[in-house]
RNA sequence: GGCUGGGUAGCUCAGUUGGUUAGAGCACGUGACUCAUAAUCACGGGGUCGGGAGUUCAAAUCUCCCCCCCGCCA
């Protein structure tokens, strides 16, 4: 048994995630921790909400809301469409936790003791009328490359130039709409990650498996112009983990916290810890996930995330880890996805362009989007999500393929043999092949998993569910059931064990329908079909089964018509 | 301007280290079956693999040039 930890990229916490964000990281994620639970390895698979950042107190300003109070309840929204989705994590947490801060903290500290916290002075801008300084997108002008007229202070989103906020033109706040703002000296702390430039490029080089696409965005940063720079780790903000050298103040810091990224994938760790909390254990519960001087050698860690964040989680995430000096578990396996494109275009979350997670689950069960979601994840290039796609997909794939085989075996058994699995005859030449194929099909499906190969993985899945179809349609118990009775009880027999099966096999991408299948056939192995033999005989003669209602129902052109017009457009 | 990825059947995509008539699913056509969610199964039509040049006995696959698309960076 392996020790599997895996964490997903967090989503920030200012509003509903939309199906792009959830196919990039949490839901294949989740894919992976259902497989590596199925295989009988032990899984901690954590996420959190991202919940510090000019964004949030904007959006809570926005929402006439204390930024504490706002954050909690989008924690709990976030969660509960998590949860509609099935991500099944261990523990879904918060970066604005204690844990958090200690542990954010205390990498300051440790990161300052090894020398590799420099202190350095700024002009900033400060707005008088607001009382504060105005980072990131607390302030907003006219762009200097393109005249863009709302371009915030770290960049513009009209010609995506990063900025500064001293570059822009006629200046203004976005809390009070103040220009009354003029340039301050403060001090912010800088992560020297050009010191750890080596250690990271010769930890990258060990990674000889990443894909390209995760490698080569961490070199180039790396490398590239001057190379990997020295980054800000605080901001003059109010909302976020206050800075501290460990649990001692930080002299002239008083009143600035951490910056967003420098907490984020700390919360990694501290959402293990909360964990633990949460099910009244010990620090060392989280640790032996963690710490590999106190139980987490033998862990291997894999990440999922969308191809934006791989530079924080390849250079400095890793360079936090690394300049502590401390025996923290590093990354084993990142995983990446490109973006999913919708209807041509893009999933815009702050456009409201696309499908968000709370329209979907108000229209259809999870499962349906978990399958399109995976079965056409963006793993290569970026993919597409039409809702004509979509239909014909789901309606195929999971109604016509899956629930129309279950359906078909269940029904012509009740009608015709009872609600029993019936106990005559033997298997036969055709029955034989069948097992024999899917011994293969179920190897080469339990390597694409493993590999989290999961458009390959929902493509061999599919297969396994079609050769159901085939082998009925050719040993055709229907017929045989008036010449040879006894032979179509074994046919019958092996049908209903090939259900439940399905219902193991399919439950790490539907696992609705694979717990209806499985509770249709009675029964609670779920034991992973490796040797198919023996799966393709649990469930013993006489053993009691139920019809279950159809699994899935169809989409009609008319529900596709109306969702087309009515997703997707405004969604605020 | 630099870089990653992509441009393969009407659509969504596979194509490992270059090697027999380029594959899958959907859609389409024909047939079979009638247990089943007008489902299923079989067979078939359909592509000069973005364009051009080159290397090779042999290139979707390698090299060079060019043209598009998504994204990242400057």
């Amino acid at each position: 048994m392996a020790r599997i930890l895996i964490t997903s990229a967090i989503p920030y916490i200012n509003g509903i995630k939309h199906l792009g964000n959830l196919v990039g990281s949490q839901l294949p994620a989740d894919l992976f921790a259902r497989f590596n639970r199925a295989m009988g390895h032990e899984v901690m698979f954590i996420c959190a909400t991202d919940e510090h950042g000019t964004p949030a107190e904007l959006a809570a300003a926005k929402a006439g809301k204390p930024v504490a109070d706002y954050c909690a309840e989008m924690h709990d929204v976030q969660a509960e469409i998590a949860k509609g989705f099935r991500l099944s994590f261990d523990h879904f947490g918060r970066s604005s936790s204690q844990r958090n801060h200690k542990l954010t903290q205390h990498f300051a500290g440790v990161l300052a003791e090894n020398g590799l916290i420099r202190e350095v002075s700024e002009k900033m801008i400060y707005s008088i009328d607001d009382g504060r300084f105005l980072p990131d997108r607390y302030i907003e002008g006219t762009c200097p490359n393109c005249g863009f007229d709302s371009a915030r202070g770290d960049q513009c989103d009209n010609c995506t130039k990063q900025l500064d906020p001293t570059d822009l033109i006629n200046p203004r706040s976005t809390i009070s709409g103040s220009t009354n703002l003029e340039e301050r000296e403060t001090k912010h702390l800088y992560l020297m990650q050009r010191a750890l430039k080596d250690k990271l490029g010769a930890w990258i080089d060990s990674k000889a498996d990443w894909p390209l696409l995760t490698t080569s965005i961490a070199k180039k940063w790396l490398n590239d112009g001057d190379g990997l720079q020295d980054r800000g780790i605080t901001r003059d903000l109010h909302w976020g983990i206050p800075v501290m050298k460990g649990d001692q103040p930080w002299p002239g810091m008083e009143g600035k916290v951490f910056y967003v990224w420098f907490d984020a994938p700390i919360e990694y760790i501290a959402g293990t810890a909360e964990w633990a909390d949460a099910n009244g254990l010990g620090d060392e519960a989280w640790q032996r996930w963690w710490r590999t001087d106190k139980g987490a050698a033998d862990v291997t860690y894999y990440q999922f995330m969308g191809k934006d964040n791989v530079p924080f989680h390849t250079l400095s995430f890793p360079a936090t880890i690394l300049g502590s000096g401390e025996p923290w578990k590093l990354v084993d396996y990142l995983k990446s996805f490109n973006y999913l494109n919708y209807d041509g275009g893009q999933f815009s979350t702050s456009r409201g362009r696309g499908v968000f997670m709370d329209q979907a689950l108000s229209i259809l069960p999870s499962d349906y989007w978990r399958w399109w979601l995976l079965s056409h994840a963006p793993e290569t290039s970026d993919a597409e999500f039409t809702w004509e796609n979509f239909q014909a997909s789901v309606n195929k794939d999971l109604a016509d393929v899956l629930g129309n085989f279950v359906s078909r075996v269940t029904k012509f058994a009740k009608s015709k043999l009872g609600e029993t699995v019936p106990a005559a005859g033997e298997f036969g030449p055709m029955e034989t092949a069948l097992i024999a194929d899917l011994g293969v099909r179920i190897a080469d499906y339990t390597r694409a998993m493993e590999a989290m190969e999961v458009r390959k993985a929902a493509g061999e899945l599919r297969a396994i569910w079609v050769i159901g179809n085939e082998y009925l349609q050719a040993a055709a118990p229907w017929s045989v059931v008036k010449t040879d009775p006894d032979h179509a009880q074994a046919q019958i027999r092996l049908a209903l064990n090939l259900i439940r099966i399905y219902a193991i096999l399919s439950a790490p991408f539907i696992p609705d329908a694979a717990q209806a299948m499985m509770s249709a056939m009675a029964s609670e192995d779920w034991t992973w079909p490796s040797d198919v033999h023996a799966a393709i005989r649990a469930l013993p003669a006489s053993h009691a089964f139920t019809v279950p209602e159809n699994l899935f129902r169809k989409i009609t052109d008319e529900e596709r018509t109306e969702w087309q017009a009515q997703i997707g457009r405004a969604h605020v």
